[in-house]
DNA sequence: CAAATTTCAGTTGCACTGACATCG
DNA sequence: CCGATGTCAGTGAAACTGAAATTT
């Protein structure tokens, strides 16, 4: 399935509809992806460390409060951080007391991870943050264009969460 | 300016167009490339290692064919590798035979990197490879969409770049 | 015994910093 | 002396692996 189909991307080496050279590094997608995620990255980590905060915070308070009480198995699937990962994420929560970490009665396997209302109210902060995060970063976008952009990226995550779902089972949301 | 007079981030929780859910980890831009992009550098690491490549070693060959013989410290602005990392990569491709490092006679303190004939065969198949890699990342998009999608990634990155440019100077091609 | 869960101890590639020697 | 260059050593966060111990 590598070999698709496709006998001109190939040889498209002047087949370009606007340019003569064979192959620019500006305009790979992978590459303008990846450039792209770094500055988002960087921004939300800046933006997130002055609250005290990290991404993996913010993505399990989120699912915390959309998916409510979880364990920390189920967490990692959600969140798509690995449960070994998850645990230091956890702690961190927890130590700030934005979630409570107990034994579940039901099987003592797991942890049951709850949000504080401490959390919900931290929580709510961090939605401002991000808001504005994302605001910073899609700047230069109106707002259909930004539609189209989520719709776009979306598509392209959903195809291929299918594929690499991460070895743990189900995709993150 | 942490706390912004922002009613409706805040409470949005049913503010929403679609969902009553107050903030969705699925449709978090910032999120959304950062996971497309780590499946993008995914797909690309693979299958140029089975080629015995990098992404920086294709980008630093693809620059080389695009501009010309450059210093290092050239190359490094071009490609976005540090000064310092980018000294592996010369290295790595030095060993394979696909550059020549020679010193610089107009001025010793530079060194001129050259691509060999062989570094321009092996560049060849390494866009071949890549444009399959595109093709598969890019599978599920129309060819409008997807230049709609390297069109607005372009934007963003551009606008950004001028904010953040890498401290050595100029924006990477 | 097989499988799931939490946890710990790692590895690896990457972005990035700092310093140093050399040279213009 | 300042600044650019090539190089090296090292940090930090992130993605990922492997293997324990406990429980189902």
């Amino acid at each position: 399935m590598s070999s698709r189909t496709d006998p001109r991307t190939a040889d498209m080496a002047d087949a370009g509809h606007d340019q003569a050279t064979p192959a620019r590094l500006r305009s790979l997608p992978s590459r303008l992806l990846s450039l792209t995620a770094l500055h988002a990255d960087r921004l939300v980590s800046e933006g997130l460390a002055g609250a005290d905060a990290r991404k993996w915070h913010y993505a399990v308070l989120v699912t915390l409060r959309e998916f409510g009480p979880a364990s920390q198995a189920v967490l990692s699937r959600r969140t798509g951080i690995y449960r070994s990962d998850l645990v230091a994420v956890i702690n961190e929560l927890a130590d700030r007391g934005l979630v409570e970490r107990a034994p579940d009665p039901a099987d003592r396997r797991r942890n049951v991870i709850t949000m504080t209302s401490q959390g919900r109210r931290r929580l709510g902060r961090l939605d401002e943050l991000l808001a504005t995060i994302q605001d910073d970063l899609l700047a230069p976008l109106t707002q259909p264009e930004r539609d189209q952009l989520t719709r776009l990226l979306t598509r392209l995550l959903d195809h291929h969460a299918q594929a690499a779902p991460q070895r743990t089972g189900d995709q993150p949301s």
